[in-house]
DNA sequence: AATGAATGAGCCTTCATTCAT
DNA sequence: TATGAATGAAGGCTCATTCAT
């Protein structure tokens, strides 16, 4: 497969991307795909061989994409504050992102996998992600005397089932930007000192 | 139809349950649903005319039968602390359940009806019922002195929102009993008067 | 079958003739038949085999009824040109009616059953009839000076032909009531005496 | 869709004419014509989307086909009777016409769709064509005294509504050649200066 | 590499007809 | 007589997948 092949599946990744943030994962059928790649079905084919194996890739790029932004912009004399606001700013984009949106997806792709240890193993591997990252954040935000907080691990653990129960119902009940907020900004306020 | 359909409906419903509990909602087919009932095709028809009519039935019993458990069990004279420990032990119940279990289904019928204000109404009721109880029980811990909490309300949501996460990373990444203590134990350790 | 039985009959027949005339003949299931009457399907089996056999009855009735009309209220001296006038307008009745109208249905029942001698008989027997009666009001007519015509039974023939024609364009292509009139007045000018 | 796509739905039409003139317009289903092409259902829904659909295109090809047929083959100075009989003797190879005879069918579709203007366009205009057609022979008959004729718009319509009841008569009463030459002559005799 | 026609399995839905009550 | 639940056949339609070109 030369350089043009590769472009080739990039643009059908694109392009299906689209579908499955329009429809989830399971309604996704091959005929909308070839349909919004305007492509013949069996040139599909040639690429991949089912609609899991596009949404897999599909999710793969999005969680690598998602783990590079996370570093970046924040100059290295950020207070642990200012450090902790941005990551849970980040969250609250994707919780209530429209737009290339695969969340839903993503939750059906797992329900429908659910049990099959590999499917899963991204996603686990970026809740834990973040589960260390907020830990590193809330020991230094106490070491540094920002936050107070007598267990790191299980205050993350808390603010990801949080950012989890909101992306949910955002995607299910509807969520306001207001409420995110409110909401996060509870969080915050039982971790700085003030308290 | 009279008394004898009824129990037929009643019939189909509980083994279609079953099937809503192994296959999420989107999989299930009207064949899928005759089979496990072992009747013919026609003759679910007499009584739902799609595996959605017979989902929402569900559902609706579902959380109907959620709604009258809460109340009992619990002796006047209790601790808001208890009432908190015996509403959180409910919630674990759901989370963990495994059998007869239709939260995987539930999620996959909000998210195919996302939008639809009726379909997902029912569901939207049960999350702001469990904020008001949650409300009232901290508000009156506060208030006997058991709890310490600046905003019921707030912390309330905070519960919510955690609960649901963790129900969704039950049906996703898994989540164990013991994870699930925890994380239960952190919420109630962080109202309780000690800290 | 008492008394009781026979007003029930009737009763199916009234109903199943205004299906018959909404959805013609081979769309009509008995279902609609069943629905139609507010019986029971096996209630309607106790009568009626088939959607042909309630057709065949509701046919013979209405054709019987129809030779009943043709009959009476003239006045035994009227003009042969006025008996000849009434017979149109008759005809005129049936080619334009709306309601109650099986006229469709009887097409499509023929259709399904050409070649079936014994279920086209009737209809056939009604035109010869229809073919029999123009030809001795046409004869007399020109034994009366009324008329003129060299044939009086392929004038009649003719004529049939026309108010055959006439009733399918009115079913199909729409028929004004105008067109029907100069046509009809087309075919006594050819025969009146002035011509 | 290429050449060779062409050819097959040409392929379709023609085995699904063959269907039509045996078993009529309602009573086809997709799969009679499936089996009559001997492809697979899918295969023939990649052409149609529906008997409709199908017959439609018979139809259209049917009336363009017998509108190219009535103009040649008379030299061009032929009396008017003699264009007369030619237009007639076409008219009567269609009335008593067996194979690939779509007549039936084409009645239950407009029976099917009466009120539907679009429908029943094609065959409104065919009709019409039909009188005008033979407004003007009359009129070019009666200019050349070959005929006597006081009205030619108001025969013409007659005769087409003859033809029209032959037509129909044939396919549901039967009707002999003798018969439809009978009445064809004494169409004529009553044009023709003879009389 | 790419096309798109073709296949056949599978689900949905409706109906005529039967039968226990 | 009358009911209406139940059955199973039949037809509609869509989709994943293959294959000749």
């Amino acid at each position: 497969m030369g350089e043009k092949s590769e472009l080739k599946r990039e643009y059908i990744l694109k392009k299906a991307k689209v579908v499955f943030a329009h429809k989830g994962y399971r309604a996704v059928t091959m005929k909308d795909i070839v349909e919004a790649c305007e492509i013949s079905r069996g040139g599909l084919y040639l690429y991949f061989g089912s609609t899991e194996d596009i949404f897999k890739e599909i999710l793969k790029l999005e969680l690598e994409s998602g783990s590079e932004e996370g570093s970046g912009n924040l100059s290295q004399d950020a207070s642990m504050t200012e450090i902790l606001m941005f990551f849970l700013k980040e969250q609250k984009k994707m919780i209530l992102r429209k737009k290339q949106d695969i969340t839903i997806a993503t939750y059906e792709y797992m329900f429908a996998h659910r049990g099959e240890k590999d499917s899963t193993e991204m996603i686990r591997t970026q809740f834990e992600t973040g589960v260390m990252v907020l830990t590193k954040i809330i020991q230094e935000g106490v070491e540094r005397g920002e936050f107070y907080c007598a267990n790191a691990k299980a205050e993350a653990n808390n603010i990801m089932y949080v950012l989890e129960g909101m992306k949910v119902c955002a995607k299910t009940l509807g969520l306001s930007e207001r409420k995110v907020d409110e909401e996060l900004l509870y969080l915050v306020s039982g971790l700085v000192m003030e308290e």
